[in-house]
DNA sequence: GAAGTCATGTAATTGGTTACATGATTGA
DNA sequence: TCAATCATGTAACCAATTACATGACTTC
């Protein structure tokens, strides 16, 4: 029960903007929310067959070119979103594998600890840059409230990945000073 | 393949320290690993097991008291420690339930999504101090190796809690002057 | 003697990924 | 014509949690 399965409301949350097919859905996810949630197309197929049985989304088949199956969110399924919105959160959850070898550093040695913080430093600067530009465009597009939201998860990740970058210039320093 | 059971590299490393009950090692788990890692008994109990059966562990069980099942690591269980340890990182993985309700904050708007921001604020708050409590308690110990490495995944998340509270900060005031 | 913690485990469920299969359309 | 992308799905697998069951020891 404290741990629903959350793909049902990204996929309601995505068809409230917009009708799309089961691929777009998942390209909205891959390109707006990869950094703090994900999505395959293993669940989400699935899952809008059982939105559509449960009258949350309709489908509906286009009869020209490829045939694509395009789904829209009913009334109900807003409301379902909208209860969902208005419950706290459950769980917010950090699983950093890096940190985890970190934590049993001393089996392993400085040096290699050194080599898995060099490739989080370049992983996250590398994602940092992307956030940027999402920041960048979302700012220089005219402003309306949708926006608004998604601006700020980017600032979140903006302001996360400096903070971890600044600490990656501090573990450096503990680590090579000895 | 990609996604190796982890929760046998967190049993090897806290045995590499000293010997340990499964019971010892969720708490283990719980009081240094918990803002970035997870396991629990129904993995934990089932795990050992295994790493018995594979030779990396042994089991001693206590004749006296309440007859507790201790185990220690054999060094076949240190390789293969050593051996993920050196491997690349796989996952670092965020799962943000908030960021996801705040990605969707249009449909609940300002009010609701204030109200998560605060409690995401309090949390964060909290999970800092005890953070600070820990870093001032690791620093004042007689620094080794261990406590070095511990220290730094501790400075991770203190660094990383307060770039969250400063977004809080951020988005509050976005959100309030509308 | 009651509450709390220590201590070990199992069964059921589940949310989700990975890998595979298939084929149409588009653009170089 | 060939590669890339668009597009829909399924089957197998899996790591892990939750909830439950049991009971001993400790401390007030």
């Amino acid at each position: 029960m404290a741990n629903e399965k959350k793909i049902n409301y990204v996929i309601l949350g995505f068809l409230c903007y917009e009708p799309l097919t089961g691929y777009e859905i998942k390209k909205r996810i891959d390109n707006s929310l990869s950094f703090f949630w994900g999505g395959s197309y293993g669940s989400i197929y699935p899952t809008l067959d059982t939105l559509v049985s449960e009258g949350c989304v309709e489908k509906e088949q286009e009869t020209s070119g490829r045939g694509k199956i395009i789904y829209s969110i009913t009334e109900k399924g807003r409301t379902l979103l909208k209860e969902w919105l208005v419950r706290p959160v459950e769980k917010d959850e950090l699983r950093y594998e890096t940190l985890l070898k970190l934590f049993f550093g001393s089996e392993l040695g400085r040096e290699g600890i050194l080599v898995h913080i060099q490739k989080f430093e370049k992983k996250t600067r590398d994602a940092l840059m992307l956030l940027e530009m999402y920041a960048a465009n979302l700012e220089s597009a005219r402003p309306d409230e949708e926006h608004q939201y998604y601006l700020l998860t980017v600032r979140f990740g903006i302001e996360t990945y400096k903070a971890y970058l600044n600490w990656c210039q501090q573990a450096k320093t503990v680590l090579q000073q000895g």
